[in-house]
DNA sequence: AGGCTATTTGGAATAGTTCTAATTATTAGT
DNA sequence: ACTAATAATTAGAACTATTCCAAATAGCCT
């Protein structure tokens, strides 16, 4: 993984929602597209530290809702658990493993996504659709 | 709506899991059948004191994980905030109007419901799915 | 009635997140 | 380079939603 296209791809998406890019800002995005596995603030905090030791959690959160903001990451919301952060920009939804507490994404072709979308009555315009499996998958589904 | 017929469908259900019916589970249930404005527990909390003005708010959250255990009530999450309680219990998805923050229900036909599964690989095995538009409803769509 | 268990209650405790005010870093204009 | 203005970070306090706990109450079964 090239951290500098990585960084440059940032700063872009930064500089044009009229932000800076920062050492935080760059090292959380990185953290998370390093390890994808929808960390939590907490868990991204920790990552981070050891990069950068004197990262306050405070920062950890408003680089988070930066990027979010800039369409880098998206949030994810399962139960009332913790605000987990996805760097996979694609249309997916996710598949809760109950057994293992893993998320995964699935990846969802245009076609599904119309096909969701259609369902809506007249007057209700969706601006994006979220869809969250719960389940278990088996060894084979890393 | 017959308070009746909702208490006997209640006791049955907390019979079948060993459970008593009591009247702060009853006033929960019709508090959440009355308007299914999908509301967060404090808002129920402060529907159910005009009838039971001594109940507690923890014997709230005790009544509703209660009512989701027995799945007679789905809890539902959007991001961040608090959990909100929804006794629709046929196969819907939730349209969150993002300028109103009410949360509307949009029925889904079996049919879009299997098509959906059908997108995950194999090794996914979903016990349920939920899907979530986000964006805005105009008038007409009450 | 008496004993057993389930339920409720209020308050304390916890988890996750946001807010605030002070400090530090970055940029733009001279 | 120097300074002013602005943006970002920091630590800790505050807040919100929820859960936990231990005591009191209620319901059910002989």
């Amino acid at each position: 993984m090239s951290t500098t296209l990585n960084s440059d791809a940032l700063s872009r998406r930064l500089a044009d929602s009229g932000l800076r890019s920062t050492p935080q800002r760059e090292v959380v995005y990185n953290i998370l597209l390093d390890k994808r596995d929808h960390p939590t603030a907490d868990e991204v905090f920790a990552r981070v530290k050891s990069e950068l030791p004197t990262i306050s959690l405070a920062t950890v959160y408003n680089c988070l809702e930066t990027l979010v903001q800039c369409d880098l990451v998206r949030s994810v919301n399962f139960e009332r658990g913790p605000t987990r952060y996805c760097p996979n920009l694609r249309p997916h939804a996710h598949f809760h493993d109950e057994q293992t507490g893993k998320t995964h994404d699935i990846d969802l072709p245009a076609e599904l996504i119309e096909k969701v979308n259609s369902v809506l009555p007249q007057g209700y315009d969706a601006k994006s659709v979220e869809i969250i499996f719960r389940g278990k998958a088996t060894e084979s589904a890393h």
